[in-house]
DNA sequence: CTGTTAGCGCGTTCAA
DNA sequence: TTGAACGCGCTAACAG
């Protein structure tokens, strides 16, 4: 497997085969204007010579890169893990490259990295949960194409989890296991995805006046969850609601630490549906958000925009209720 | 927040500026033999036009592109995730982006990959636990700049978790319990780090005859682990080494759903110390490999081989037995 | 200190 | 069908 000998270019294989630059350029894009005996010849050479054509030149005069940027805020969280996942694979599929940057949940770092990706690729996928809509609205315009997940701006094509809905499954759930009294373990105050929940439960409320719904400001990790387990146990309620599934494993964690029995005492349930969340003990109840196939159809929405044609409808995927065994009747 | 009127170039800056494309081309790069007025001169310029030169073209004269790539088996593995979380921010730091590709656990893919990243990059970071060494080593001549993590090849920089040594210090805990009957989950057969494993249980069993180490082929995820319980409990053994956590994981959850208690019945202990391992019931004891600080070092050693200097030296980390209470004293 | 010129490695007109 | 020339946007020689 001899390696190419640093630098073998487009010259090179033009002057083995005996052809000029052009030809070579023809040949080996399958311009079918080229003599098929010399394409061959020109193949040859580069096989030989183990030549293929610079990326980055081709870059520079082609205008795309072949590779679009993902933009996260937070690498160590299972849900953007498995949407960067999803993501990359089904780009690969398509012989797309992915760059990926971490903004350390930081909205600052946030806007400077999309903007700087977005420079050197041919678009961006942004994950931004925490940007104010009118800052989104005006950074999506300078990064086209541009596509959100669970965020919208408009006419930006968007694929989404509906927390709204799932959430509303999850209160319908527990209210049909006879709680009357549910603590929300909230997350970030300012984030889109808590305040989708928020809605869920305002609209759940009014529709259920026998039942009382109280906020407890939290966090989106298992330290907040930890944490918040004196709050919930202190509230009397007897279903608590977290904002994802860490929360909810941390607060399991720290609730039966203190002796309290799940679902007997309280019932649990999380958001999301993590790999892990089937292994907590005892298994946790929560809302499947497939992140995967999130990742997956927004490389779907990119291809389209960065083909030129009508991105898909905004698709809004419904996480499924996956009910386990940290949920159950509610103590009397 | 006008964004960039699609296209502004350098001679954009350079006409506004009245000034040729030379001069804005030192200005803003901080070139010291640029009139100081002057300069200040095509920074606004450049800033009134919201002006940035354009990496591409940069990356094409500079021979360098601020990106390297990392390619690991499997972004759906905790450990990978670590690595990539850790390396991210590290070269984010040092203001280099991160491309990353997902070989799918195929050997194949994983060569492909490497040499087509590595064109459109100024280096390699491979994780490539399964390459037969033969290939690894003819692979990573054609790569360099390239850092390997938990591998080694001839003078390449690598970083690297010493899985032999940490398991030793699991084997002598469980001997110090008092086990002497364990089984040990393989992980793939033909992978690296699954050989230090078995190297590491050689010795043990070498310098201790009292005690049995049976090995029970299993793999690398839940489902693994959650196979191999029925074997794992008819083997008679009273403790039980799971190649990782995932494995861990899944065994300790099938063989209590079969009335097995731990760490009462059997004692299990993991590897990697995964963010979940806590959380497990009963927590798991593990190895914990500092998987994100092997990421931000395999970082440090790119940038030192970019720059031209020599990388440090090999640097393995020995991860630390983290003790909870999955494992106990054997049952008599 | 500044402007002019020559590439970086390719794809793509335009003639031939 | 092929080749010569131009340009993608920028940096770095080389003069002035």
């Amino acid at each position: 497997m001899p390696r190419p000998p640093k630098g073998v270019t487009i010259s090179d294989v033009a002057a083995r085969a005996g052809v000029s630059l052009s030809t070579v350029s023809r040949a080996l894009n399958g311009n079918p204007t080229v003599d098929p005996a010399l394409a061959e010849r020109v193949k040859d050479a580069a096989a030989a010579l183990d030549y293929t054509a610079s990326p980055v030149a081709r870059s520079l005069v082609l205008g795309r890169t072949q590779t679009v940027a993902v933009v996260v805020p937070d690498l160590g969280n299972p849900t953007f893990q498995a949407i960067l996942r999803g993501l990359s694979r089904a780009a690969a599929a398509d012989d797309y490259h992915v760059l990926v940057a971490d903004s350390a949940e930081s909205v600052d770092e946030e806007r400077l990295l999309a903007v700087a990706t977005r420079r050197r690729t041919d678009g961006v996928i942004l994950c931004s949960p925490r940007l104010p809509q009118d800052e989104l609205d005006r950074l999506v315009g300078g990064l086209r194409p541009v596509v959100l997940i669970n965020r919208a701006s408009g006419d930006v094509p968007s694929v989404r989890a509906d927390y709204r809905s799932a959430l509303a499954t999850e209160l319908a759930h527990l209210h049909r296991l006879g709680h009357r009294r549910i603590v929300y373990l909230a997350g970030v105050a300012r984030s889109v995805a808590n305040a989708a929940r928020l809605e869920a439960i305002a609209t759940f409320v009014a529709d259920h006046p026998d039942t009382d719904v109280a906020e407890i400001p939290c966090g989106v990790d298992f330290e907040a969850g930890a944490a918040a387990a004196p709050a919930v146990l202190a509230s009397g309620a007897t279903a608590a609601l977290a904002y994802n599934d860490l929360v909810a494993m941390g607060l399991l964690s720290a609730v039966q630490a203190s002796g309290c029995r799940v679902p007997g005492d309280l019932s649990v349930v999380g958001f999301d549906d993590i790999p892990f969340a089937q292994y907590t003990s005892p298994a946790l109840t929560t809302a499947a958000v497939p992140a995967a196939e999130l990742g997956a159809q927004a490389w779907t929405r990119m291809r389209e925009l960065l083909e030129g044609g009508e991105p898909g409808h905004p698709l809004t995927l419904l996480p499924e209720l996956t009910v386990r065994d940290s949920t159950g009747p509610a103590a009397t």
